[in-house]
RNA sequence: GGAGAGAUGCCUGAGUGGCCGAAAGGAACAGUUUGCUAAACUGUCGUACUGGCAACGGUACCGAGGGUUCGAAUCCCUCUCUCUCCGCCA
Protein backbone atom coordinates (compact mmCIF):
# COMPACT_ATOMS: atom_id res chain seq x y z
CA UNK A 1 0.00 0.00 0.00
CA UNK A 2 1.52 3.17 -1.06
CA UNK A 3 1.45 6.63 1.51
CA UNK A 4 -1.49 8.61 1.03
CA UNK A 5 1.23 11.73 1.84
CA UNK A 6 3.94 10.18 -0.65
CA UNK A 7 0.84 10.44 -3.53
CA UNK A 8 -0.26 14.11 -2.59
CA UNK A 9 3.54 15.30 -3.18
CA UNK A 10 4.28 13.58 -5.62
CA UNK A 11 1.33 13.20 -7.79
CA UNK A 12 2.75 13.56 -11.12
CA UNK A 13 5.14 11.50 -10.72
CA UNK A 14 3.18 8.68 -9.40
CA UNK A 15 1.23 8.74 -12.43
CA UNK A 16 4.29 8.11 -14.59
CA UNK A 17 5.71 5.42 -12.52
CA UNK A 18 2.45 3.89 -12.81
CA UNK A 19 2.32 4.20 -16.35
CA UNK A 20 5.72 2.30 -16.37
CA UNK A 21 3.06 -1.03 -15.23
CA UNK A 22 0.29 -0.19 -17.75
CA UNK A 23 -1.72 0.45 -14.81
CA UNK A 24 -4.93 0.97 -16.03
CA UNK A 25 -6.78 3.42 -13.44
CA UNK A 26 -5.23 6.34 -13.41
CA UNK A 27 -7.68 8.34 -12.04
CA UNK A 28 -7.61 6.45 -8.93
CA UNK A 29 -4.58 9.02 -8.08
CA UNK A 30 -6.63 12.06 -7.97
CA UNK A 31 -9.58 10.23 -6.80
CA UNK A 32 -7.36 9.50 -4.06
CA UNK A 33 -6.20 13.13 -2.90
CA UNK A 34 -9.80 14.31 -3.15
CA UNK A 35 -10.48 11.69 -1.04
CA UNK A 36 -7.56 12.46 1.41
CA UNK A 37 -8.29 16.25 1.49
CA UNK A 38 -12.06 15.46 2.46
CA UNK A 39 -10.73 13.31 5.14
CA UNK A 40 -8.40 15.82 6.01
CA UNK A 41 -11.32 18.53 6.27
CA UNK A 42 -13.41 16.23 8.24
CA UNK A 43 -10.87 15.50 11.26
CA UNK A 44 -10.31 18.72 11.56
CA UNK A 45 -13.95 19.61 11.60
CA UNK A 46 -14.51 17.02 14.05
CA UNK A 47 -11.01 17.58 16.27
CA UNK A 48 -12.40 21.22 16.84
CA UNK A 49 -15.95 20.09 18.29
CA UNK A 50 -14.39 17.22 20.37
CA UNK A 51 -12.39 19.86 22.44
CA UNK A 52 -14.73 21.96 22.95
CA UNK A 53 -16.65 18.78 24.23
CA UNK A 54 -13.84 18.27 25.99
CA UNK A 55 -13.39 21.19 27.68
CA UNK A 56 -17.08 21.61 28.88
CA UNK A 57 -17.19 18.34 30.32
CA UNK A 58 -13.59 19.61 32.51
CA UNK A 59 -15.60 22.62 33.57
CA UNK A 60 -18.42 20.73 34.71
CA UNK A 61 -16.48 18.60 36.34
CA UNK A 62 -14.65 21.16 38.31
CA UNK A 63 -18.14 22.88 39.24
CA UNK A 64 -19.42 19.42 40.66
CA UNK A 65 -16.29 19.33 42.92
CA UNK A 66 -16.55 22.70 43.95
CA UNK A 67 -20.43 21.81 44.99
CA UNK A 68 -22.08 23.97 42.18
CA UNK A 69 -24.25 21.84 41.40
CA UNK A 70 -26.78 24.30 39.51
CA UNK A 71 -24.32 25.57 37.16
CA UNK A 72 -22.97 22.46 36.47
CA UNK A 73 -26.36 20.86 35.12
CA UNK A 74 -26.83 24.67 33.15
CA UNK A 75 -23.85 23.76 31.57
CA UNK A 76 -24.97 19.88 31.12
CA UNK A 77 -27.50 21.61 28.86
CA UNK A 78 -25.35 23.38 26.67
CA UNK A 79 -23.19 20.67 25.77
CA UNK A 80 -26.28 18.48 24.78
CA UNK A 81 -25.62 19.35 21.02
CA UNK A 82 -22.01 18.17 21.34
CA UNK A 83 -23.28 14.47 20.99
CA UNK A 84 -25.44 14.80 18.10
CA UNK A 85 -22.62 17.03 16.41
CA UNK A 86 -19.79 14.95 16.89
CA UNK A 87 -21.95 11.36 16.24
CA UNK A 88 -22.72 12.79 12.57
CA UNK A 89 -19.36 13.74 11.80
CA UNK A 90 -17.49 10.74 13.21
CA UNK A 91 -19.73 8.59 10.82
CA UNK A 92 -18.59 10.60 7.63
CA UNK A 93 -15.53 10.34 9.07
CA UNK A 94 -15.47 6.57 9.37
CA UNK A 95 -17.06 6.28 5.84
CA UNK A 96 -14.19 8.37 4.10
CA UNK A 97 -11.51 6.68 5.95
CA UNK A 98 -13.10 3.15 4.53
CA UNK A 99 -13.49 4.55 1.08
CA UNK A 100 -10.06 6.04 0.98
CA UNK A 101 -9.01 2.81 1.81
CA UNK A 102 -10.94 0.81 -0.62
CA UNK A 103 -8.94 2.91 -3.20
CA UNK A 104 -5.34 2.98 -1.87
CA UNK A 105 -5.56 -0.61 -1.69
CA UNK A 106 -6.26 -1.04 -5.83
CA UNK A 107 -3.04 1.03 -6.22
CA UNK A 108 0.10 -1.13 -7.14
CA UNK A 109 3.57 -0.69 -6.69
CA UNK A 110 5.56 2.14 -8.15
CA UNK A 111 8.02 0.71 -9.94
CA UNK A 112 11.86 1.56 -9.51
CA UNK A 113 13.65 3.72 -11.94
CA UNK A 114 15.54 0.65 -13.18
CA UNK A 115 12.37 -1.17 -14.39
CA UNK A 116 11.89 -1.74 -17.98
CA UNK A 117 8.13 -0.24 -19.14
CA UNK A 118 5.94 -3.06 -20.34
CA UNK A 119 2.55 -4.83 -19.95
CA UNK A 120 3.46 -8.40 -20.75
CA UNK A 121 6.47 -11.29 -19.69
CA UNK A 122 7.37 -10.61 -23.67
CA UNK A 123 8.74 -7.29 -22.49
CA UNK A 124 10.57 -8.23 -19.63
CA UNK A 125 14.53 -7.87 -19.72
CA UNK A 126 17.29 -10.93 -19.94
CA UNK A 127 20.00 -9.49 -17.61
CA UNK A 128 22.27 -12.05 -17.55
CA UNK A 129 22.44 -15.94 -18.44
CA UNK A 130 25.05 -18.51 -17.24
CA UNK A 131 26.01 -21.91 -17.84
CA UNK A 132 26.11 -24.12 -21.19
CA UNK A 133 22.47 -25.72 -22.87
CA UNK A 134 22.91 -28.68 -22.24
CA UNK A 135 22.48 -31.27 -25.52
CA UNK A 136 20.47 -34.23 -25.03
CA UNK A 137 20.84 -37.43 -26.53
CA UNK A 138 17.38 -38.55 -28.93
CA UNK A 139 15.74 -40.58 -27.11
CA UNK A 140 16.12 -37.96 -23.94
CA UNK A 141 12.88 -37.85 -21.77
CA UNK A 142 10.63 -34.90 -19.66
CA UNK A 143 10.92 -35.29 -16.37
CA UNK A 144 7.52 -36.90 -14.94
CA UNK A 145 8.65 -39.74 -17.37
CA UNK A 146 11.99 -40.01 -15.88
CA UNK A 147 10.35 -39.56 -12.58
CA UNK A 148 7.77 -42.58 -13.54
CA UNK A 149 11.22 -44.93 -14.94
CA UNK A 150 13.37 -44.44 -11.80
CA UNK A 151 10.17 -44.89 -9.82
CA UNK A 152 11.04 -41.34 -7.69
CA UNK A 153 7.96 -38.97 -7.76
CA UNK A 154 4.58 -41.17 -8.08
CA UNK A 155 2.03 -38.71 -9.08
CA UNK A 156 -1.00 -41.12 -9.39
CA UNK A 157 -0.52 -42.04 -5.88
CA UNK A 158 -0.82 -38.65 -5.08
CA UNK A 159 -4.15 -38.20 -6.50
CA UNK A 160 -5.01 -40.93 -5.02
CA UNK A 161 -4.67 -39.63 -2.01
CA UNK A 162 -4.82 -35.96 -2.29
CA UNK A 163 -5.60 -35.30 -5.44
CA UNK A 164 -3.61 -33.58 -8.87
CA UNK A 165 -0.29 -31.27 -7.80
CA UNK A 166 0.05 -33.32 -4.90
CA UNK A 167 2.67 -36.16 -5.55
CA UNK A 168 4.31 -38.22 -3.60
CA UNK A 169 8.32 -38.57 -3.41
CA UNK A 170 9.84 -42.06 -3.20
CA UNK A 171 13.11 -43.49 -1.79
CA UNK A 172 16.31 -41.48 -3.67
CA UNK A 173 13.35 -38.82 -4.95
CA UNK A 174 12.08 -38.07 -1.55
CA UNK A 175 16.05 -37.85 -0.20
CA UNK A 176 16.82 -35.60 -2.84
CA UNK A 177 14.11 -33.44 -1.60
CA UNK A 178 15.61 -33.50 1.75
CA UNK A 179 18.82 -32.59 0.39
CA UNK A 180 18.14 -29.59 -1.27
CA UNK A 181 16.49 -28.24 1.51
CA UNK A 182 19.37 -29.04 3.77
CA UNK A 183 21.85 -28.05 1.22
CA UNK A 184 19.42 -24.35 0.63
CA UNK A 185 19.12 -23.77 4.33
CA UNK A 186 22.90 -24.83 5.13
CA UNK A 187 24.06 -22.21 2.49
CA UNK A 188 21.60 -19.52 3.35
CA UNK A 189 23.04 -19.69 6.93
CA UNK A 190 26.49 -19.30 5.37
CA UNK A 191 25.01 -16.28 3.91
CA UNK A 192 23.69 -14.52 7.21
CA UNK A 193 20.55 -15.37 7.49
CA UNK A 194 18.89 -16.87 10.61
CA UNK A 195 16.89 -19.58 10.30
CA UNK A 196 13.38 -19.92 11.27
CA UNK A 197 10.65 -22.18 11.50
CA UNK A 198 7.15 -20.86 11.01
CA UNK A 199 3.44 -22.26 11.49
CA UNK A 200 2.47 -22.84 8.34
CA UNK A 201 -1.00 -21.81 8.67
CA UNK A 202 -1.87 -17.48 8.96
CA UNK A 203 -4.77 -16.16 9.84
CA UNK A 204 -6.32 -13.61 8.33
CA UNK A 205 -4.78 -10.51 9.84
CA UNK A 206 -1.20 -11.87 8.52
CA UNK A 207 -2.71 -13.05 4.74
CA UNK A 208 -3.83 -9.01 4.72
CA UNK A 209 -0.45 -7.69 6.41
CA UNK A 210 1.46 -9.41 3.19
CA UNK A 211 -1.32 -8.49 0.40
CA UNK A 212 -2.29 -11.76 0.05
CA UNK A 213 -5.18 -10.87 1.14
CA UNK A 214 -8.42 -9.35 -0.11
CA UNK A 215 -6.97 -9.73 -3.35
CA UNK A 216 -5.68 -13.22 -3.90
CA UNK A 217 -8.22 -14.92 -1.49
CA UNK A 218 -9.16 -17.80 -4.13
CA UNK A 219 -5.44 -18.63 -4.14
CA UNK A 220 -4.97 -19.92 -0.73
CA UNK A 221 -6.48 -23.09 0.96
CA UNK A 222 -8.69 -21.89 3.26
CA UNK A 223 -9.24 -23.89 6.44
CA UNK A 224 -12.96 -22.24 6.85
CA UNK A 225 -13.29 -24.07 10.73
CA UNK A 226 -10.72 -21.84 12.09
CA UNK A 227 -10.45 -19.57 9.15
CA UNK A 228 -6.61 -20.06 9.05
CA UNK A 229 -4.85 -20.17 5.67
CA UNK A 230 -2.30 -22.36 4.35
CA UNK A 231 0.52 -20.81 3.37
CA UNK A 232 1.16 -20.11 -0.10
CA UNK A 233 4.94 -18.75 0.92
CA UNK A 234 7.35 -18.17 4.09
CA UNK A 235 7.34 -14.82 2.83
CA UNK A 236 3.84 -14.61 4.41
CA UNK A 237 4.88 -15.80 8.01
CA UNK A 238 8.44 -14.85 8.34
CA UNK A 239 7.30 -11.20 7.16
CA UNK A 240 4.26 -10.97 9.29
CA UNK A 241 6.38 -11.87 12.60
CA UNK A 242 7.63 -8.27 11.57
CA UNK A 243 4.08 -6.74 11.79
CA UNK A 244 3.43 -3.91 14.06
CA UNK A 245 6.77 -3.49 15.04
CA UNK A 246 9.21 -0.60 15.53
CA UNK A 247 12.86 -1.73 15.12
CA UNK A 248 15.84 -0.43 16.52
CA UNK A 249 17.78 1.02 13.30
CA UNK A 250 20.52 -1.06 15.23
CA UNK A 251 18.79 -3.98 14.37
CA UNK A 252 18.76 -3.55 10.89
CA UNK A 253 18.95 -5.45 8.64
CA UNK A 254 17.08 -8.59 9.53
CA UNK A 255 18.37 -11.44 7.65
CA UNK A 256 15.84 -14.55 7.77
CA UNK A 257 15.42 -18.11 6.13
CA UNK A 258 12.85 -20.57 6.51
CA UNK A 259 12.00 -23.89 4.80
CA UNK A 260 8.45 -24.18 4.77
CA UNK A 261 5.91 -25.89 2.53
CA UNK A 262 3.80 -24.16 0.03
CA UNK A 263 0.39 -24.22 -0.47
CA UNK A 264 -1.22 -22.60 -3.92
CA UNK A 265 -4.79 -23.61 -4.92
CA UNK A 266 -3.73 -22.56 -8.44
CA UNK A 267 -7.43 -22.13 -9.74
CA UNK A 268 -7.77 -22.27 -13.54
CA UNK A 269 -4.71 -23.61 -14.51
CA UNK A 270 -4.80 -26.34 -17.01
CA UNK A 271 -2.28 -27.92 -19.77
CA UNK A 272 0.84 -29.19 -21.07
CA UNK A 273 2.73 -26.43 -19.10
CA UNK A 274 1.90 -27.31 -15.73
CA UNK A 275 2.58 -31.24 -15.99
CA UNK A 276 4.92 -32.54 -13.94
CA UNK A 277 6.29 -30.64 -11.43
CA UNK A 278 5.75 -27.92 -13.15
CA UNK A 279 2.72 -26.95 -11.46
CA UNK A 280 1.98 -27.94 -8.05
CA UNK A 281 -0.32 -27.66 -5.20
CA UNK A 282 1.79 -28.12 -2.49
CA UNK A 283 5.87 -27.72 -2.86
CA UNK A 284 8.88 -27.04 -0.77
CA UNK A 285 10.56 -23.81 -1.01
CA UNK A 286 13.14 -22.31 1.16
CA UNK A 287 12.37 -18.85 1.49
CA UNK A 288 15.02 -15.83 2.26
CA UNK A 289 13.45 -12.38 3.92
CA UNK A 290 15.07 -8.82 4.60
CA UNK A 291 14.03 -5.80 6.82
CA UNK A 292 16.20 -3.35 5.46
CA UNK A 293 17.29 0.49 5.84
CA UNK A 294 16.06 1.99 2.51
CA UNK A 295 18.86 3.44 1.88
CA UNK A 296 20.41 0.62 0.71
CA UNK A 297 17.69 -1.74 -0.10
CA UNK A 298 18.39 -1.50 -3.64
CA UNK A 299 22.33 -2.86 -2.79
CA UNK A 300 20.48 -5.95 -0.90
CA UNK A 301 18.52 -6.68 -3.97
CA UNK A 302 21.65 -7.26 -5.92
CA UNK A 303 22.82 -8.93 -3.27
CA UNK A 304 20.18 -11.36 -3.09
CA UNK A 305 19.75 -12.38 -6.37
CA UNK A 306 23.70 -12.84 -6.73
CA UNK A 307 23.17 -15.17 -3.90
CA UNK A 308 20.20 -17.01 -5.46
CA UNK A 309 22.65 -17.20 -8.91
CA UNK A 310 25.51 -18.91 -6.56
CA UNK A 311 23.14 -21.49 -5.39
CA UNK A 312 22.25 -22.51 -9.19
CA UNK A 313 25.70 -22.18 -10.03
CA UNK A 314 26.78 -24.73 -7.63
CA UNK A 315 23.99 -27.06 -8.73
CA UNK A 316 25.15 -26.64 -12.47
CA UNK A 317 22.42 -25.76 -13.43
CA UNK A 318 21.97 -22.80 -16.37
CA UNK A 319 19.79 -20.19 -15.93
CA UNK A 320 19.21 -17.05 -16.74
CA UNK A 321 17.90 -13.48 -15.00
CA UNK A 322 15.01 -11.66 -15.95
CA UNK A 323 14.23 -7.98 -14.65
CA UNK A 324 10.80 -8.12 -14.95
CA UNK A 325 8.94 -5.11 -16.64
CA UNK A 326 6.36 -3.07 -15.25
CA UNK A 327 3.27 -5.02 -16.35
CA UNK A 328 4.77 -8.31 -15.40
CA UNK A 329 5.86 -7.66 -11.75
CA UNK A 330 3.42 -8.71 -8.29
CA UNK A 331 0.96 -5.99 -7.71
CA UNK A 332 3.02 -4.84 -4.68
CA UNK A 333 7.31 -5.42 -5.93
CA UNK A 334 9.06 -2.00 -6.80
CA UNK A 335 11.52 -4.04 -8.90
CA UNK A 336 11.75 -8.28 -9.55
CA UNK A 337 14.39 -10.41 -10.49
CA UNK A 338 12.88 -13.82 -11.99
CA UNK A 339 15.59 -16.93 -11.88
CA UNK A 340 14.99 -19.35 -14.58
CA UNK A 341 16.84 -22.64 -15.09
CA UNK A 342 16.67 -24.50 -18.20
CA UNK A 343 14.79 -27.95 -18.69
CA UNK A 344 16.58 -29.37 -21.39
CA UNK A 345 14.17 -32.11 -22.26
CA UNK A 346 11.07 -29.85 -22.12
CA UNK A 347 13.56 -27.19 -24.20
CA UNK A 348 12.35 -24.20 -21.49
CA UNK A 349 12.87 -21.63 -19.04
CA UNK A 350 11.22 -22.71 -15.98
CA UNK A 351 10.96 -19.76 -13.08
CA UNK A 352 12.57 -21.11 -9.84
CA UNK A 353 12.94 -17.77 -7.98
CA UNK A 354 11.66 -14.45 -7.57
CA UNK A 355 13.61 -11.49 -5.76
CA UNK A 356 11.80 -8.71 -5.12
CA UNK A 357 12.41 -5.20 -3.10
CA UNK A 358 8.91 -4.26 -2.15
CA UNK A 359 10.16 -0.86 -0.38
CA UNK A 360 7.43 0.35 1.96
CA UNK A 361 4.47 -1.43 0.11
CA UNK A 362 4.69 -4.32 2.22
CA UNK A 363 5.83 -2.15 5.74
CA UNK A 364 2.88 0.45 5.23
CA UNK A 365 0.60 -2.27 5.65
CA UNK A 366 2.75 -4.14 8.40
CA UNK A 367 3.35 -1.37 10.20
CA UNK A 368 6.84 -2.34 9.97
CA UNK A 369 9.15 0.67 11.23
CA UNK A 370 12.42 1.40 12.56
CA UNK A 371 13.54 4.12 14.70
CA UNK A 372 16.52 5.95 14.81
CA UNK A 373 18.35 7.40 17.93
CA UNK A 374 16.63 10.50 17.12
CA UNK A 375 13.45 11.42 15.26
CA UNK A 376 10.17 9.16 14.15
CA UNK A 377 9.97 6.10 13.52
CA UNK A 378 9.94 5.14 9.49
CA UNK A 379 8.91 2.86 6.92
CA UNK A 380 11.80 0.10 6.53
CA UNK A 381 12.40 -1.45 3.13
CA UNK A 382 11.31 -5.74 2.73
CA UNK A 383 12.50 -7.78 0.50
CA UNK A 384 12.31 -11.53 -0.13
CA UNK A 385 13.38 -14.50 -2.92
CA UNK A 386 13.05 -17.85 -2.98
CA UNK A 387 16.32 -19.82 -2.30
CA UNK A 388 15.18 -21.79 -4.13
CA UNK A 389 11.45 -23.47 -4.39
CA UNK A 390 12.11 -27.25 -5.34
CA UNK A 391 9.74 -28.61 -7.80
CA UNK A 392 11.22 -26.81 -11.00
CA UNK A 393 15.00 -27.55 -9.45
CA UNK A 394 14.39 -31.15 -9.24
CA UNK A 395 12.69 -31.08 -12.96
CA UNK A 396 15.68 -29.43 -14.76
CA UNK A 397 18.29 -31.64 -12.43
CA UNK A 398 16.36 -34.99 -14.08
CA UNK A 399 16.16 -33.67 -17.51
CA UNK A 400 19.53 -32.05 -17.67
CA UNK A 401 21.38 -34.71 -16.18
CA UNK A 402 19.87 -37.58 -17.70
CA UNK A 403 22.61 -39.81 -18.79
CA UNK A 404 23.35 -43.88 -19.48
CA UNK A 405 24.00 -44.50 -16.08
CA UNK A 406 21.38 -42.51 -14.29
CA UNK A 407 20.34 -39.13 -13.28
CA UNK A 408 23.74 -37.46 -12.20
CA UNK A 409 23.60 -35.54 -9.05
CA UNK A 410 25.57 -32.41 -8.88
CA UNK A 411 28.52 -32.10 -6.77
CA UNK A 412 27.63 -30.24 -4.29
CA UNK A 413 24.74 -32.22 -3.98
CA UNK A 414 26.03 -35.02 -3.14
CA UNK A 415 27.27 -34.59 0.84
CA UNK A 416 23.34 -33.96 1.16
CA UNK A 417 22.23 -36.88 -1.20
CA UNK A 418 24.88 -39.46 -0.13
CA UNK A 419 24.33 -40.79 -4.10
CA UNK A 420 25.81 -39.60 -7.13
CA UNK A 421 23.24 -41.02 -9.29
CA UNK A 422 19.35 -41.74 -9.15
CA UNK A 423 19.33 -45.16 -11.29
C1' G B 1 -14.62 -30.84 24.27
C1' G B 2 -15.87 -29.06 29.87
C1' A B 3 -14.79 -25.27 33.85
C1' G B 4 -12.48 -20.81 35.32
C1' A B 5 -9.25 -16.33 34.90
C1' G B 6 -7.46 -12.48 32.15
C1' A B 7 -6.12 -8.68 27.98
C1' U B 8 -3.08 -1.47 30.38
C1' G B 9 3.03 1.73 27.41
C1' C B 10 9.57 -2.06 25.46
C1' C B 11 8.73 -5.49 30.08
C1' U B 12 6.58 -6.24 35.09
C1' G B 13 2.51 -4.00 37.06
C1' A B 14 -0.97 -0.09 39.63
C1' G B 15 -5.32 2.17 38.39
C1' U B 16 -12.84 0.58 39.26
C1' G B 17 -16.34 7.33 36.52
C1' G B 18 -13.59 13.65 36.12
C1' C B 19 -7.16 15.66 39.05
C1' C B 20 -5.30 9.28 33.80
C1' G B 21 -1.95 9.29 27.92
C1' A B 22 -2.07 6.72 32.27
C1' A B 23 1.50 5.51 39.15
C1' A B 24 5.74 2.62 40.45
C1' G B 25 9.78 -0.51 39.28
C1' G B 26 12.79 -2.53 35.51
C1' A B 27 14.93 -2.06 30.58
C1' A B 28 16.79 1.44 27.05
C1' C B 29 19.03 6.19 25.76
C1' A B 30 21.78 10.88 27.18
C1' G B 31 24.64 13.40 30.82
C1' U B 32 27.29 13.99 35.67
C1' U B 33 30.37 11.68 39.09
C1' U B 34 33.57 7.79 41.31
C1' G B 35 41.38 6.24 39.67
C1' C B 36 39.52 0.06 35.67
C1' U B 37 34.69 -3.87 32.53
C1' A B 38 30.58 -1.76 37.36
C1' A B 39 27.74 1.32 40.64
C1' A B 40 25.31 6.02 42.11
C1' C B 41 22.78 10.41 40.72
C1' U B 42 20.11 13.56 37.06
C1' G B 43 17.38 13.86 32.71
C1' U B 44 14.84 11.62 28.47
C1' C B 45 11.77 7.77 27.39
C1' G B 46 4.31 5.47 23.24
C1' U B 47 1.90 5.74 18.46
C1' A B 48 -1.14 7.76 14.68
C1' C B 49 -3.83 11.69 12.56
C1' U B 50 -4.13 16.91 12.39
C1' G B 51 -3.21 22.77 12.78
C1' G B 52 1.19 26.03 12.51
C1' C B 53 7.22 28.70 8.98
C1' A B 54 8.22 27.72 13.89
C1' A B 55 7.59 28.04 19.04
C1' C B 56 3.71 25.33 20.36
C1' G B 57 -1.23 23.32 19.99
C1' G B 58 -5.70 19.93 18.94
C1' U B 59 -7.80 14.90 18.42
C1' A B 60 -7.73 9.64 18.96
C1' C B 61 -5.80 5.19 21.05
C1' C B 62 -5.42 1.15 27.98
C1' G B 63 -7.40 -6.40 22.94
C1' A B 64 -11.59 -5.07 18.86
C1' G B 65 -16.50 -3.13 18.00
C1' G B 66 -20.93 -1.08 20.03
C1' G B 67 -23.66 1.26 24.32
C1' U B 68 -24.63 4.25 29.05
C1' U B 69 -22.85 9.34 30.69
C1' C B 70 -21.83 16.29 30.34
C1' G B 71 -17.43 13.04 31.06
C1' A B 72 -15.14 5.94 30.41
C1' A B 73 -8.79 2.42 30.94
C1' U B 74 -12.65 2.29 34.82
C1' C B 75 -19.90 0.67 34.12
C1' C B 76 -23.00 -2.49 30.32
C1' C B 77 -23.30 -5.67 25.70
C1' U B 78 -20.98 -8.44 21.63
C1' C B 79 -16.66 -10.44 19.52
C1' U B 80 -11.48 -11.94 19.34
C1' C B 81 -7.35 -13.67 21.63
C1' U B 82 -4.34 -15.51 25.75
C1' C B 83 -3.61 -18.22 30.23
C1' U B 84 -4.91 -22.05 34.13
C1' C B 85 -7.32 -26.73 35.51
C1' C B 86 -9.80 -31.22 33.61
C1' G B 87 -10.45 -34.40 29.24
C1' C B 88 -8.11 -36.10 24.71
C1' C B 89 -3.45 -36.66 22.37
C1' A B 90 1.80 -36.31 19.12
Amino acid sequence: MLQVSYIRENRDEVLNRLAVRNFKQPELVDQIIQLDDDRRQTQTYLDSISAEANAAAKKIGDLMRQGLKVEAEGLKEQTNSFKEQTKGISDKLTAVEILLQNELVLLPNLPHSSVPKGASPEENVVSFEYGQIPQLPENALPHWELAAKYDIIDFELGNKIAGAGFPVYKGKGAKLQRALINFFLDNAEEAGYREMQPPIVVNEASGFGTGQLPDKEGQMYHIGIDNLYLIPTAEVPVTNLYRDVILKEDELPVRNCAYTPCFRREAGSYGAHVRGLNRLHQFDKVEIVQVVHPDNSYKVLEDMSTYVQSLLQKLELPYRVLTLCGGDMSFTSAKTYDMEVWCAAQARWLEVSSVSNFETYQSNRLKLRFKGKEGKPQLAHTLNGSALALPRIVASLLENNQTGKGIRIPGALVPYTKFEFID
